[in-house]
DNA sequence: TGCCACCTAAGACCAAGGTCTAATACCGAC
DNA sequence: GTCGGTATTAGACCTTGGTCTTAGGTGGCA
């Protein structure tokens, strides 16, 4: 029996995505999570994932931090990122990040059902077009990654609350503990990120996101 | 007579780009600028440029904020960008936060003087291939842009240090105020930004930089 | 069983950030 | 020449941020 996780925020979607899935592993066990957190929360209860289709922007993901940090956490399980996004420079960088394979949503079922077999089967798929345009980059960590990766679990639900702008106080009110406990994880955030304080937390965090458009206003 | 203003704090391509301007525009008048600073302090001495070429990367400008505010500051000037990325999301957003024309370093001179010809004609130029890929967007001030664009020089330039990571005793050193003065400017500066604090301020300045790709660690 | 990593927290303490008031000075516009 | 915007600063005041020390509780793991 193969057992899936399927990480999207998108109710419609997640539900497409699992009756595809159902479609060609008939026996498929499948999990569902619609955040970072949600995600955790059923992690540990069922750890032998077969594979993880993680959504890039997935609340509580905070760019490519979300998934420098599931690539920890499940460091044998084939991770293959899901996006509405085809462009080619985020695909590049997702690889980078640890990714196994990235299918943009507009693929049809079957090249979705192709890529995860592909992935499961310990190769690598990419889209046509990215694949042409992928340089042959080797397996390469950067500085940041590694810091991230080091990030306890609350540490990096702190660290992602840190980048929605949010005062100390109102995290600790969030995640219902002393704001000293918030201030005790911040000191611990700021060393294994290598700053010194928020504002140089964020500078360095901010070159992960995934986000160049934002050519729009409001309309 | 033409008057130019080079903005590039690349000494030898702006020596070019000045050799390439006087073949065509023999009896320019050329201004040069390394930095938005130093552009500033000439800007009071010979307002009237016929055109102002900025190199998007120069020091100061911190993103498309630069660009933002020197199109507020010469509202009528044609304002050519130069670049040498010919990433067509760039040159896009570069037109779409006010620049008449986008030339990419690569191009020929007969390129180059053929481009800023038509704009200073008052036209728009381009690159063949970014040309194609333009929406027919009009024009669209975002609410970003008219926040940066309300900023005072001095302000911009303390705004320019905050996102560094700098800190106000610092950023006070740096420009040879009082620690007071900075702090009355950061006030100011969120005020106008809509922003409570410097973790929010760097936030949402971030969403205007220019870099996405941040692949590369150090080797 | 003991060790270790993690999460939590309080208290003390200091640094940094931020607001407000009030004041002086310069400069360009009308 | 006056008015308004900008730049500057001081001082008082308060909030927020950040460090250090100490310490209790939990859960996994050998």
């Amino acid at each position: 029996m193969t057992t899936i996780l399927i990480a999207d925020d998108h109710p419609l979607f997640r539900a497409a995505l699992k009756q595809a899935v159902m479609a060609s592993f008939t026996d498929a066990n499948i999990h569902e999570a619609d955040s970072l957190s949600g995600l955790e929360e059923l992690g540990h209860k069922s750890l032998p994932f077969d594979v993880i289709l993680l959504d890039l922007h997935m609340p509580g993901t905070h760019g490519f931090s979300g998934l420098i940090y599931l690539r920890e956490q499940y460091r044998k399980v084939p991770l293959v990122v899901i996006s509405a996004t085809e462009d080619v420079d985020v695909i590049q960088r997702a690889i980078h990040f640890g990714a196994d394979g990235f299918i943009p949503k507009s693929a049809s079922v079957e090249t979705m059902t192709e890529a995860m077999k592909k992935i499961m089967a310990g190769e690598r798929w990419l889209p046509e077009y990215a694949r042409r345009a992928m340089p042959p980059t080797l397996p390469d960590h950067s500085a940041m990654s590694e810091r991230i990766t080091s990030l306890t679990p609350q540490q990096f639900r702190v660290m992602g609350m840190l980048m929605e702008g949010m005062q100390n106080k109102v995290i600790a009110y969030e995640l219902d503990v002393s704001e000293a406990t918030i201030k005790a994880h911040m000191t611990a955030i700021f060393r294994k990120l290598g700053v010194r304080n928020r504002t140089q937390a964020v500078l360095a965090l901010k070159d992960l996101a995934i986000e160049p458009p934002s050519v729009d206003s409001n309309p």
